[in-house]
DNA sequence: CTTGCCCTTGACGTCAACGTCAAGTCCTAG
DNA sequence: CTAGGACTTGACGTTGACGTCAAGGGCAAG
Protein backbone atom coordinates (compact mmCIF):
# COMPACT_ATOMS: atom_id res chain seq x y z
CA UNK A 1 0.00 0.00 0.00
CA UNK A 2 1.04 3.49 -0.33
CA UNK A 3 1.49 6.05 2.56
CA UNK A 4 -2.04 7.24 2.32
CA UNK A 5 -3.57 4.22 3.21
CA UNK A 6 -0.91 3.53 5.64
CA UNK A 7 -1.62 6.74 7.22
CA UNK A 8 -5.61 6.34 6.81
CA UNK A 9 -5.69 2.79 8.74
CA UNK A 10 -3.63 3.45 11.46
CA UNK A 11 -4.95 6.57 12.15
CA UNK A 12 -2.16 8.94 12.12
CA UNK A 13 -0.81 11.63 9.59
CA UNK A 14 1.70 11.13 6.64
CA UNK A 15 3.71 13.65 7.62
CA UNK A 16 3.98 11.53 10.89
CA UNK A 17 5.04 7.94 8.61
CA UNK A 18 8.03 9.74 6.81
CA UNK A 19 9.27 11.07 10.36
CA UNK A 20 9.11 7.83 11.79
CA UNK A 21 11.59 6.41 8.28
CA UNK A 22 12.94 9.94 9.29
CA UNK A 23 13.80 8.56 12.69
CA UNK A 24 14.70 5.24 11.14
CA UNK A 25 11.93 3.87 12.94
CA UNK A 26 10.14 2.42 9.61
CA UNK A 27 11.51 1.53 6.57
CA UNK A 28 9.42 1.07 2.81
CA UNK A 29 10.16 -0.02 -0.30
CA UNK A 30 10.04 2.60 -3.59
CA UNK A 31 8.26 2.37 -6.76
CA UNK A 32 10.38 3.55 -9.81
CA UNK A 33 9.17 6.57 -9.29
CA UNK A 34 9.99 6.74 -5.75
CA UNK A 35 6.55 6.71 -4.06
CA UNK A 36 6.54 4.46 -0.86
CA UNK A 37 5.19 1.61 -1.16
CA UNK A 38 4.53 -0.73 2.57
CA UNK A 39 3.36 -4.01 3.39
CA UNK A 40 0.45 -4.94 5.07
CA UNK A 41 2.33 -5.75 8.33
CA UNK A 42 3.40 -1.99 8.36
CA UNK A 43 -0.44 -1.10 10.19
CA UNK A 44 0.76 -3.32 13.56
CA UNK A 45 4.39 -2.10 12.91
CA UNK A 46 3.33 1.96 13.21
CA UNK A 47 0.69 0.86 15.95
CA UNK A 48 3.80 -0.82 17.87
CA UNK A 49 5.67 2.79 17.57
CA UNK A 50 2.62 4.67 18.20
CA UNK A 51 2.49 2.91 21.89
CA UNK A 52 6.22 3.28 22.29
CA UNK A 53 5.63 7.09 21.68
CA UNK A 54 2.55 7.44 23.63
CA UNK A 55 4.50 5.50 26.71
CA UNK A 56 6.82 8.55 26.73
CA UNK A 57 9.68 6.69 24.70
CA UNK A 58 12.17 9.02 22.51
CA UNK A 59 12.63 8.09 18.97
CA UNK A 60 16.53 7.41 19.66
CA UNK A 61 15.59 4.71 21.73
CA UNK A 62 12.81 3.50 19.88
CA UNK A 63 15.06 3.37 16.94
CA UNK A 64 17.52 0.99 18.98
CA UNK A 65 14.65 -0.64 20.66
CA UNK A 66 12.89 -2.09 17.28
CA UNK A 67 15.93 -4.32 16.38
CA UNK A 68 15.73 -5.74 19.56
CA UNK A 69 12.21 -6.62 19.93
CA UNK A 70 12.26 -7.90 16.53
CA UNK A 71 15.61 -10.14 17.33
CA UNK A 72 13.87 -11.38 20.59
CA UNK A 73 17.31 -10.07 22.09
CA UNK A 74 18.98 -7.41 23.99
CA UNK A 75 22.60 -6.67 24.20
CA UNK A 76 23.74 -5.87 27.84
CA UNK A 77 24.28 -1.94 27.03
CA UNK A 78 20.51 -1.69 25.97
CA UNK A 79 19.77 -3.25 29.28
CA UNK A 80 20.19 -0.73 31.23
CA UNK A 81 18.63 1.98 29.56
CA UNK A 82 15.67 -0.72 29.28
CA UNK A 83 15.48 -1.27 32.96
CA UNK A 84 16.02 2.55 33.68
CA UNK A 85 13.35 3.05 31.59
CA UNK A 86 11.27 0.89 32.80
CA UNK A 87 11.67 2.35 36.23
CA UNK A 88 10.51 5.99 34.66
CA UNK A 89 7.27 4.04 33.63
CA UNK A 90 7.02 2.83 36.77
CA UNK A 91 7.24 6.26 38.33
CA UNK A 92 4.76 8.16 35.64
CA UNK A 93 2.16 5.16 36.21
CA UNK A 94 2.26 5.88 40.14
CA UNK A 95 1.89 9.67 39.81
CA UNK A 96 -0.86 9.61 37.12
CA UNK A 97 -2.12 7.18 39.27
CA UNK A 98 -2.46 9.92 42.13
CA UNK A 99 -3.24 12.82 40.44
CA UNK A 100 -6.13 10.36 39.13
CA UNK A 101 -7.23 10.23 43.01
CA UNK A 102 -7.26 13.64 43.33
CA UNK A 103 -9.29 14.20 40.40
CA UNK A 104 -11.54 11.62 41.67
CA UNK A 105 -11.83 12.73 44.98
CA UNK A 106 -12.71 16.48 42.84
CA UNK A 107 -15.55 14.84 41.15
CA UNK A 108 -17.05 12.96 43.46
CA UNK A 109 -17.07 16.33 45.55
CA UNK A 110 -19.62 17.64 43.18
CA UNK A 111 -21.53 14.48 42.77
CA UNK A 112 -22.14 14.43 46.80
CA UNK A 113 -21.68 17.88 48.13
CA UNK A 114 -22.22 17.04 51.66
CA UNK A 115 -19.82 13.95 52.05
CA UNK A 116 -16.79 15.44 53.68
CA UNK A 117 -13.70 14.08 51.41
CA UNK A 118 -10.69 12.31 53.19
CA UNK A 119 -8.59 14.86 54.99
CA UNK A 120 -5.04 15.58 52.71
CA UNK A 121 -6.38 14.11 49.88
CA UNK A 122 -6.53 17.13 47.95
CA UNK A 123 -3.34 18.29 48.95
CA UNK A 124 -1.30 20.08 51.85
CA UNK A 125 -1.08 16.35 53.21
CA UNK A 126 1.41 17.21 56.02
CA UNK A 127 0.04 20.79 57.71
CA UNK A 128 1.25 19.57 60.84
CA UNK A 129 3.74 22.64 61.33
CA UNK A 130 2.45 24.82 64.29
CA UNK A 131 3.94 27.75 62.19
CA UNK A 132 3.86 30.58 65.48
CA UNK A 133 5.31 33.03 64.02
CA UNK A 134 3.46 33.83 61.03
CA UNK A 135 1.09 37.03 61.23
CA UNK A 136 -2.76 35.36 60.94
CA UNK A 137 -4.39 36.49 58.27
CA UNK A 138 -3.36 38.31 54.44
CA UNK A 139 -1.40 35.00 54.16
CA UNK A 140 -0.51 34.09 49.71
CA UNK A 141 -1.17 31.06 48.16
CA UNK B 1 11.45 31.98 52.72
CA UNK B 2 13.28 33.54 49.32
CA UNK B 3 12.83 31.43 45.61
CA UNK B 4 16.20 30.04 45.84
CA UNK B 5 15.67 28.16 49.28
CA UNK B 6 11.80 27.38 48.30
CA UNK B 7 13.46 26.29 44.66
CA UNK B 8 15.58 24.04 47.13
CA UNK B 9 13.54 22.47 49.40
CA UNK B 10 11.14 20.78 46.57
CA UNK B 11 14.17 20.71 44.07
CA UNK B 12 12.79 22.69 41.02
CA UNK B 13 14.60 25.90 39.49
CA UNK B 14 13.88 29.60 40.38
CA UNK B 15 13.08 30.13 36.59
CA UNK B 16 10.25 27.10 37.36
CA UNK B 17 8.47 29.15 39.94
CA UNK B 18 8.89 31.98 38.60
CA UNK B 19 7.10 30.71 35.43
CA UNK B 20 4.50 29.11 37.54
CA UNK B 21 3.85 32.14 39.19
CA UNK B 22 3.45 34.13 35.46
CA UNK B 23 0.86 31.18 34.61
CA UNK B 24 -1.28 32.40 37.91
CA UNK B 25 -0.26 28.93 40.01
CA UNK B 26 1.87 30.41 42.73
CA UNK B 27 1.51 33.27 44.83
CA UNK B 28 3.75 35.70 46.61
CA UNK B 29 4.44 38.14 48.67
CA UNK B 30 7.08 41.23 48.11
CA UNK B 31 9.84 42.72 49.98
CA UNK B 32 10.13 46.70 49.51
CA UNK B 33 12.92 46.23 47.16
CA UNK B 34 10.48 43.69 45.23
CA UNK B 35 11.99 40.13 46.10
CA UNK B 36 9.59 37.34 46.32
CA UNK B 37 8.32 35.91 49.78
CA UNK B 38 6.84 32.40 50.60
CA UNK B 39 5.06 30.84 53.31
CA UNK B 40 6.28 27.23 54.06
CA UNK B 41 2.94 25.65 52.91
CA UNK B 42 3.96 26.96 49.61
CA UNK B 43 6.47 23.91 49.33
CA UNK B 44 3.59 21.39 49.37
CA UNK B 45 1.61 23.95 46.82
CA UNK B 46 4.89 23.47 44.56
CA UNK B 47 4.96 19.30 45.02
CA UNK B 48 1.18 19.29 44.13
CA UNK B 49 1.83 22.09 41.42
CA UNK B 50 4.34 19.81 39.97
CA UNK B 51 2.54 16.64 40.58
CA UNK B 52 -0.32 17.59 38.26
CA UNK B 53 2.24 18.95 35.80
CA UNK B 54 3.51 15.32 35.43
CA UNK B 55 0.17 13.89 35.09
CA UNK B 56 -0.09 15.66 32.07
CA UNK B 57 -2.17 18.79 32.97
CA UNK B 58 -1.61 22.13 30.90
CA UNK B 59 -1.00 25.15 32.86
CA UNK B 60 -4.48 26.56 32.42
CA UNK B 61 -6.00 23.97 33.47
CA UNK B 62 -4.08 23.67 36.57
CA UNK B 63 -4.45 27.42 37.11
CA UNK B 64 -8.70 26.82 37.18
CA UNK B 65 -8.16 23.45 38.75
CA UNK B 66 -6.12 25.00 41.95
CA UNK B 67 -8.66 27.12 43.16
CA UNK B 68 -11.19 23.93 43.17
CA UNK B 69 -8.73 22.25 45.24
CA UNK B 70 -8.70 25.13 47.48
CA UNK B 71 -12.73 26.03 47.93
CA UNK B 72 -13.42 21.99 47.84
CA UNK B 73 -16.29 22.87 45.50
CA UNK B 74 -15.94 22.55 41.73
CA UNK B 75 -18.58 24.41 38.81
CA UNK B 76 -20.26 22.42 36.41
CA UNK B 77 -18.49 23.92 33.51
CA UNK B 78 -15.35 22.91 35.35
CA UNK B 79 -16.62 19.63 35.89
CA UNK B 80 -16.58 18.67 32.11
CA UNK B 81 -12.92 19.13 32.19
CA UNK B 82 -12.02 17.43 34.87
CA UNK B 83 -14.11 14.09 33.70
CA UNK B 84 -12.46 14.32 30.18
CA UNK B 85 -9.24 14.36 31.57
CA UNK B 86 -9.33 11.54 34.35
CA UNK B 87 -10.61 9.30 31.21
CA UNK B 88 -7.14 10.87 29.47
CA UNK B 89 -5.74 9.70 32.29
CA UNK B 90 -7.37 6.25 32.76
CA UNK B 91 -6.24 5.96 29.28
CA UNK B 92 -2.75 6.94 29.58
CA UNK B 93 -2.20 4.51 32.64
CA UNK B 94 -3.09 1.79 30.09
CA UNK B 95 -0.68 2.70 27.73
CA UNK B 96 1.78 2.77 30.59
CA UNK B 97 1.22 -0.83 31.63
CA UNK B 98 0.86 -1.71 28.41
CA UNK B 99 4.48 -0.37 27.13
CA UNK B 100 5.77 -1.44 30.80
CA UNK B 101 4.91 -5.18 30.16
CA UNK B 102 6.62 -4.62 26.43
CA UNK B 103 9.36 -4.19 28.43
CA UNK B 104 9.33 -6.51 30.95
CA UNK B 105 9.30 -8.76 28.50
CA UNK B 106 12.63 -7.73 26.94
CA UNK B 107 14.08 -7.53 30.19
CA UNK B 108 12.79 -10.92 31.37
CA UNK B 109 14.45 -12.22 27.58
CA UNK B 110 17.95 -11.16 28.83
CA UNK B 111 17.52 -12.65 32.05
CA UNK B 112 16.10 -15.83 30.81
CA UNK B 113 17.05 -16.13 27.33
CA UNK B 114 16.10 -20.13 26.78
CA UNK B 115 12.44 -19.52 27.58
CA UNK B 116 10.42 -18.20 25.14
CA UNK B 117 8.13 -15.42 25.62
CA UNK B 118 4.54 -15.82 24.40
CA UNK B 119 3.20 -15.27 20.98
CA UNK B 120 2.47 -11.79 20.49
CA UNK B 121 4.02 -10.19 24.01
CA UNK B 122 6.54 -8.39 21.42
CA UNK B 123 4.19 -6.83 18.73
CA UNK B 124 2.58 -7.92 15.33
CA UNK B 125 -0.22 -9.40 17.60
CA UNK B 126 -2.88 -10.38 14.67
CA UNK B 127 -0.40 -11.74 12.30
CA UNK B 128 -3.42 -14.13 11.36
CA UNK B 129 -3.15 -13.34 7.65
CA UNK B 130 -2.03 -15.78 5.43
CA UNK B 131 -0.67 -12.94 3.11
CA UNK B 132 -0.97 -15.12 -0.20
CA UNK B 133 0.30 -12.41 -3.01
CA UNK B 134 3.65 -10.96 -1.16
CA UNK B 135 6.71 -12.31 -3.03
CA UNK B 136 8.48 -14.26 -0.31
CA UNK B 137 12.16 -12.96 0.95
CA UNK B 138 13.20 -9.40 0.36
CA UNK B 139 10.20 -7.93 1.70
CA UNK B 140 10.82 -4.37 4.16
CA UNK B 141 10.10 -4.24 7.61
C1' DC C 1 33.58 50.32 50.57
C1' DT C 2 34.07 46.22 48.20
C1' DT C 3 33.30 41.40 47.50
C1' DG C 4 30.13 38.01 46.51
C1' DC C 5 25.93 35.76 46.42
C1' DC C 6 21.01 36.22 45.83
C1' DC C 7 17.50 38.56 43.68
C1' DT C 8 14.85 41.26 39.73
C1' DT C 9 12.77 41.75 34.75
C1' DG C 10 13.26 40.97 29.86
C1' DA C 11 14.18 38.50 26.07
C1' DC C 12 15.79 34.93 23.33
C1' DG C 13 17.00 29.71 22.93
C1' DT C 14 15.69 24.69 23.22
C1' DC C 15 13.72 20.27 22.20
C1' DA C 16 10.59 16.82 20.16
C1' DA C 17 7.07 15.39 17.27
C1' DC C 18 5.13 16.69 14.23
C1' DG C 19 1.95 20.77 11.18
C1' DT C 20 2.06 23.42 7.18
C1' DC C 21 3.32 25.50 3.01
C1' DA C 22 5.84 25.42 -1.51
C1' DA C 23 6.98 23.67 -5.91
C1' DG C 24 7.21 20.01 -8.55
C1' DT C 25 6.06 14.83 -10.01
C1' DC C 26 2.93 10.63 -10.53
C1' DC C 27 -1.02 8.44 -11.86
C1' DT C 28 -5.78 7.35 -12.59
C1' DA C 29 -10.44 8.62 -14.44
C1' DG C 30 -12.95 10.45 -17.94
C1' DC D 1 -5.19 14.90 -23.20
C1' DT D 2 -6.41 17.00 -19.14
C1' DA D 3 -8.03 17.57 -14.50
C1' DG D 4 -7.16 16.62 -9.98
C1' DG D 5 -5.89 13.96 -6.19
C1' DA D 6 -1.86 11.47 -4.12
C1' DC D 7 2.90 11.64 -3.79
C1' DT D 8 7.89 13.63 -3.40
C1' DT D 9 11.62 16.60 -0.94
C1' DG D 10 12.77 20.81 1.50
C1' DA D 11 12.18 24.09 4.68
C1' DC D 12 10.08 26.80 8.07
C1' DG D 13 6.34 27.15 11.93
C1' DT D 14 4.21 25.49 16.43
C1' DT D 15 3.69 24.37 21.29
C1' DG D 16 4.82 24.06 26.34
C1' DA D 17 7.73 24.24 30.09
C1' DC D 18 11.08 25.80 31.00
C1' DG D 19 16.97 26.99 30.21
C1' DT D 20 20.03 30.62 29.69
C1' DC D 21 22.07 34.93 29.11
C1' DA D 22 22.12 40.05 29.97
C1' DA D 23 22.07 44.02 32.83
C1' DG D 24 21.23 45.68 36.93
C1' DG D 25 19.68 46.06 42.24
C1' DG D 26 19.75 44.15 47.33
C1' DC D 27 22.31 42.93 51.26
C1' DA D 28 25.33 40.80 54.91
C1' DA D 29 30.42 40.02 55.95
C1' DG D 30 34.89 41.66 56.30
Amino acid sequence: MRIGELAGRVGVSTRALRYYEEQGLLRSQRTASGQRLYPDSSVDRVRLIRQLYTAGLSSALIAVLLPAIDARHVDPELMGLLVQERERIRDKVAGLQEAGRRLDVLIGLAAHPDARPCPGSLGREESTEASGSAAPGSEPV
